[in-house]
DNA sequence: GACGTATTTGAGCAATCACTCAATAACTAT
DNA sequence: ATAGTTATTGAGTGATTGCTCAAATACGTC
């Protein structure tokens, strides 16, 4: 009965997703997303309520899609520890100019909004919390298959794993050149792959 | 002959750094500015000539300060490798509330204005080369010490050591429990002492 | 083809943005 | 005291901000 909407949900979020990643909130007005979106501003406040819900919704579908991406990365690998290191150096091959090769949403979130929008900083922290529970588990997954010591911490070993992919994409993030980045990439995933014990 | 100024252009600058590096350049208005400096707009106009050549100056200063710093650190130390390593988990042991548990400066100004004020993003890139450069000082001190290796790649290590200070500073910014801060700030300098060659 | 429902439209809202400038105040030199 | 010089003042600039809502539109149903 009632007319159907003409945008599509997912496509919207995706632009503004990377409208929001590009810019960063603040710098992001409802101008720009009128364009991108190709919304009038009503249709925008009828489908997401706010600027601020917007984000929040763009920031979980790229959580979402982040994790998923993240669960395939895995399952395809030969080994855990073998899909850890490989997800490493997965950025550092990138194409140049591909949208990855910037700081992690999630990350560029909580910096942007930590004391202006405390409760986008809060889903942000908790999206990468989420996060760095399925990093655990692919080292613990290592673990079951005695892949790494039985002893290992893998929280502490996610925390460092994180840590230095969030490092690697600040790297990229400057436009750096190849080289170094390269460099830098294989150090991070050859430390992950020197936890591996003799078989 | 003419009126002296009465504030203290050192003050000022330090003011407005301390609100640029807490809420951003875009996320701070010229009324936080007016506030926080105690000066009027036409004043803050006069001594600064734009926001963004505030914040300019306000980065520049920081940088100096934290090079500084670095460069006192480095000559108290017993020597280059023990300076690089109490570095870093000097930020581990900051009171929970000091203003430097937080992402750097340089760093957030990158994230915040890559592509919004590319030439304020462009300053903090240089400064943070600038301080890559100070780190691969020491390591090739802690070479000629014969502390560590003399094939070691200098530049390289740098890299590594500067990614992972903005790594430990991203996590502290998430004012995350001070157990998985400490442990990550001691592998991070368990890292550097590993560099270290038998005498 | 007309009805009822829900979406889309876009001009326009008050508030805030970065910023300006003529008037005033405060100092030194004489 | 007075003159000369520069800093400070703060009301006010036009532009832009996030957002609203009455009107117009597009659909499925009967």
């Amino acid at each position: 009965m009632p007319r159907p909407t003409s945008y599509d949900r997912e496509t919207a979020l995706t632009s503004a997703l990377t409208l929001f990643w590009e810019k960063g909130f603040h710098a992001t007005s409802l101008k720009d997303l009128e364009a991108a979106l190709e919304m009038k501003p009503g249709s925008i406040y009828a489908a997401f309520s706010s600027k601020e819900k917007l984000y929040s919704q763009a920031m979980q579908y790229y959580f979402e899609a982040s994790l998923d991406a993240f669960r395939v990365e895995m399952a395809q690998a030969q080994s855990p520890l073998n899909g850890l290191a490989h997800h490493i150096r997965s950025y550092a091959s990138l194409p140049l100019d591909h949208p990855h090769r910037q700081v992690c949403m999630l990350l560029k979130t909580i910096i942007d909004t930590q004391t202006t929008e405390p409760s986008l900083a809060e889903q942000a922290r908790n999206h990468l919390d989420d996060i760095r529970t399925e990093i655990a588990m692919a080292f613990r997954d290592a673990q079951s298959n005695s892949e790494i010591s039985a002893e290992a911490n893998v929280n502490q070993l996610a925390r460092r794993y994180q840590a230095n992919v969030n490092a690697l994409r600040v790297e990229m993030h400057q436009g750096g050149d190849g080289a170094g980045i390269y460099q830098l990439a294989e150090d991070m995933a050859a430390e992950v792959e020197r936890l591996s014990v003799a078989p």
